[in-house]
This record gives structure tokens, sequence and C-alpha cells, in this order.
DNA sequence: TTGTATGCGTTATCAT
DNA sequence: ATGATAACGCATACAA
């Protein structure tokens, strides 16, 4: 397996001149003569030569890269996030390393190590589910990293955050099926540590309590973000003595597994309850029946995300004043949340 | 914003040694005094001392990265790939950097050139969709860059691959309507293209053949992987005079549009039409009816890719024989293809 | 056990 | 317009 790339070097020897006039020739400096350019990148076309990025990169002391770290690339927002942060990115000349943290506070810590010695300019990171200690997040502020957090942070974090207004997008879940006449309402919410979780939970409380319908918290069961436990949890919640009329759940994903477990038990959807969840996944308007969702400017988010980023990279001061961006998210209202 | 990283010239500097030494305390070589070991150790450790993989890299003419190249990871099939892809390298010393083509082939193009200059040290590759012109890929294979194909690929291209048997897998897929009654079976089928999508058609055929059933190409219908086409076609398909009683889809994803198309058309399923589909997505076994669908052993596939690629990567000699995988596929039975 | 010197492929600062 | 040469941060062969 033997590859040798070809090099500047190999270029200067065979034309006969000198490594920095073969540099300046390829990245088209114009003080270059025409004659040697054409020929330098004559060359360099039929070698196929690619320049060395590592060694770019060396010499130059940057890498116009960003890291970006993910919970799970299978879940559909974050894979469109992605591709709009990416799309971003490689408009402002950036590209992007990517890395999964599959949930694990562990390895967010090593994928943010592993970033930094691929010496990326700075983060766009959305915490795992696990995350409950931000000493290793504090750590990159603290060294004026630049980082942005999104979907998935943490209050106390001093950085850029693109999020939405989670207890607004709750409160209009809730309040779309008390007017679609459900009075008792459940919440099949996320795992406790999980921010976004419990702002959602006090969106739904504050709901229900402006229209005199709050019953406690007995109405609200938590699952960690698997199938399985989030049919576990359906089938309790609705076997209370007086199980709900309508449902708000924390996701698309879960809100599958939580249908899938009533149509096992023959409960109808949306004649005997209701639903209404958050992510708005192409799936959902496929569903049967299709899913009434909260749907976020996914496209929007990883722009802003980038523009948030790109701003404290660009800065000369050091201190850019951190900022939070929070989006306005939309109910799309469909079959499982319309009674007839 | 100004961050300088600590190098162990910095190191070497406060403690009053070479920076040779510093290297090799700090990669833990046998011959350095434990004091000064300790010393370095410890000072790293204090100011978080991070090494540069682009000079070691550089250093060491060796990246221990591999490129990944996939359509797009918001399919299912493709991220589970990339996971499991991820933690064979892993295993193996290597890390991983993924590019999506969203489906295009310049952007594949790009992202070859991009992980080149990158200097990985091999590729794992799903073609695209639009690639249809495969001189970018047999360009590296003549630079004698190790390279696996999977899933997407092209008999043509003389590399390994790691695949499924997709004519045995239609075959089966179509039996199994057979089996359950279906006389008239129609196929919804991936752009035309797409070698999987051909073999499957060819599997289907065979099977309809056997039984004495094929009635011609006229119950085959090409989507273009969107929601929009998948729904036009089945439309079409379910238009005909004589309208299927059974259909084979080539995804999951298509599948979902499918029943939605036909739930819209008041078309009961599986009651009057029977579907299976392929990839076996988790959210097939939430839909409603489940769906019946082809599993492919994701996790072996990706192992398998790795090992595949490995072999080369390692090999002292030039030529390894290149090696054709091709995995078992399993069918699994659900409500929308099982009639009462 | 430790230090010196050289190289990895490129850019950048001097000269010429 | 072009050529030497010194970085960039690290590894390593060779000396000491």
């Amino acid at each position: 397996m033997k590859n040798t790339p070809v090099t500047i070097k190999d270029i200067a020897r065979s034309l006969n001149i000198s490594i920095s006039t073969v540099s300046r020739a390829l990245r088209g400096m114009p003080e270059i003569h025409p004659d040697t350019r054409n020929a330098v990148l004559k060359l360099a076309e039929e070698l196929d030569y690619q320049p060395n990025q590592l060694a770019k990169n060396l010499a130059k002391s940057r890498t116009k890269t960003i890291g970006v770290i993910v919970p799970n690339l299978s879940y559909y927002y974050f894979s469109a996030m992605l591709n709009s942060i990416e799309e971003a990115a490689l408009q402002a000349g950036y590209s992007v390393l990517v890395c999964q943290t599959n949930e694990s506070y562990l390895r967010e810590i090593t994928n943010i190590q592993n970033l930094m010695r691929s010496q990326v300019e700075g983060f766009i990171i959305s915490l795992s589910r696990d995350t409950d200690n931000y000493e290793h997040v504090e750590r990159l502020v603290r060294k004026n990293i630049p980082l942005v957090l999104f979907d998935r942070y943490a209050e106390s974090i001093n950085v850029s955050k693109v999020i939405v207004d989670n207890h607004a997008a709750a409160f209009k879940a809730t309040e779309h099926l008390i007017e679609n006449g459900c009075r008792r309402i459940g919440f099949l919410a996320g795992p406790t540590q999980l921010v976004l979780s419990n702002q959602r939970i006090a969106g739904y409380k504050a709901a229900l309590e402006k229209h005199d319908l709050w019953a406690g918290d007995k109405y609200v069961f938590h699952c960690d973000y698997t199938t399985e436990s989030a049919i576990m949890q359906t089938l309790a919640m609705m076997s209370l003595p007086q199980p709900p009329d309508g449902v708000v759940i924390i996701s698309d994903r879960m809100a599958f597994s939580a249908m899938y477990a009533m149509n096992q038990k023959g409960i109808r959807i949306p004649d005997d309850v209701a639903i209404v969840s958050f992510n708005n996944e192409p799936v959902s308007a496929l569903f049967s029946p299709t899913l009434t969702s909260i749907n976020q400017p996914i496209q929007e988010m990883g722009t802003e995300a980038v523009r948030l980023l790109l701003r404290e990279l660009d800065a000369v001061d050091e201190n850019v004043p951190k900022e939070t961006k929070v989006m306005e998210t939309q109910l799309m209202v469909r079959g499982s949340s319309l009674r007839k």
C-alpha cells in the first residue's frame, strides 16, 4: 500500500523552481509570472496534486474548522441541524467536524478533547442527556474558546445560545388540547435533568393553571427517551383511575411509542385521547393518525448558531457579549389532536 | 479572542528540560526518569496541555483517520451505520471523518477531495443517488487508496464491498406477499440508476415468475426518494385499472409516504393492499399498521466494512485481493402484510 | 536518561 | 518575479 502523495516540493523539483514559487503560484498570488503560474498549475493538475491540509493549517496556525457535538445523529432534529450548520459554515469558509455523544457524558468529554486536539476554532454543542456537570464546558469558556450551545443547554453556562421558547411552546400545545375539549391532560416528559423537559413541564402547568385544570403532578410521567420506557410510562399514565383525555409528549419519537402503546390497548386517538408533541419530524405528517407537533425553525437555528459563533471567532477584541437567541415555534395542527 | 494553546515547548521551558524529553515523557516512553516524567505529567495536567493532532500527524505522516461518506445522515440506515463504523474504528485506534453528499454527485467529488486533503488513510463510501459516473472513485483506486463501498455501490468498481443480497431479499419479500394471498403485486422502486433498486426489482420479478404471476413492467413504478414522488407514484399505481393487492416498496421511508397516500384514498392496509418494504427502521415497528420490512444487519455491516478497510490499510504488500461481503437479510413480519 | 538536530508539507519573511 | 530560510508543533535518529 504505497501511496506517496505529491507535494509542492515534487512540483518544484520537476520544474526546476523553488518551492516558494510553487506555493505562490498555487495560491494565485499576483506577483508571479503568468508563464510559471501556468506551468505549475498544469503540472499540479497532471499529478493530481492535493494540498496537505494538515501542513497548511499548521503553518498558518488556523484551521478554519468548527467542531459540532450532538447527542445522536439518528434523531431527525440533530441531523437536520447538522445540515444547516454545515451549509452556513461552508459559506463562511469553515468546515465542520462532527461528533456524537450517544447521550453519554463521558463521550462528551472525550469528544471535546479530540476536537480540541484537532484544533477546531470553536464549538457548537447540544449537551447529552446524561450531562449534569458542566465543568468540561466551563473549561472551554475559561480558555476563551468560542462556543455556542443549542437546544440542550444549561442556564448556568455563560455562552451564546440558540434555543426555542420551550415554556411558550408547551403552553401553546397544552392550550390547543384544552381548546379541543380535553380536560384531564397528561405530560409524558423526558429525563428529569433535561432543562428543556422541565421548561416544557412548566409551560404545560401554566396553561392548565390558567384554565383551572391543574390536577397536580400525578399526570406528569418521565421517560428516559427510549421506546421501552415511553411505552411503559404511557401504559402507566393510561392506567390512572382517571386516565387523561389529552397528552402532551416531549418528542415525536416518544409520541410514536406512546401511540403504539395506546393502539395496543385499543385506546383511540384522538377520540379517547388527543396528542400533541414536539419536533415535527417529517414522519409525523405521515403517521396514522397524523401527529400534531410543535415545529422548530431548524434551518434558522443552524444559521443562527453559526452566526453567533462566527461573531466570536472574528472578534478582534476580547469581549463579545454573549447572546441568547430565542426562536419562535409553531404548532402544526394535524389529526392526533382534532376531535370531530 | 486570544487563546494560545500550550505546547511541549512551553512545558520544556518552564521545566528547564528539552522538548524531546517532554515529548517522550508525555508518550510514556520507558527510558525516561520517573521523576522527570512525573514532573512533566503534572505540569501538563496543570496547564491542561492538549497535544496538537495536526503537528503529530504531520510529524508521523500518519493520521490514523478514515473518511466516511454517506448520502444523508437523516436516513436511519446511514446514521446507524456510522455509529457502527465509528465504534469499530475506535477499537482499532482510528478516528473517522464524516461527510454527507446530500445525494449529490458534485458534493461527493468535493467530499472526497476534502477528505484527501485531510489525509484520511482510507474511505468507506456509500454512493449518492445522483452518482452515475465513477471516475472520481476509480481515481482513488488507481492511487491505491484503500476503499470500501457499502449499500450503494457499483459493480464495475474493483474494490471491497459490503452489501446485502438484494435479489434474494426482494424475492423473499415478494414471495411473502404471495403466500399471504396477494396475486397482483406492484413494486414502488427507487431511481433507475440505483443498482440496489434494480437488483430488488429483479428479485421481485423472479418471485412473480416462479409463481406465474408476472404481469409485466406496468406494476413497477419509480420514485426519486422524496415524499412527494412516493405519494404521486403510489396514487398512480393504485389508479391502475387492476390495482395491486400487494406492494413491495424500496424503503420504509417511501412506505410511510405510500401508506399515507393510501390512507387518504381510503385504501385499507393490509385488507385491500398488503405492504412489505426495506430497512426495518425502528419507527416501522410503531407505525399503524406496523410495517413488515426487510432487516439488514447494520451492526455487522459496519464492523465488516471497517474490517475490510483495515485489512488493506495494514497490508504490507501491495496486493490485497478485494473482497465482497454479502450479508443475509431477515424479513420482519408485521401487520402491514398479514391478512386475517 | 537526556539533549541536538532534522524532517513532516506548507506559509511567510526576508532578501535578491 | 523568484529564491532562501525560518517558522508551525511534534517525533525521532543520533549523540552524549
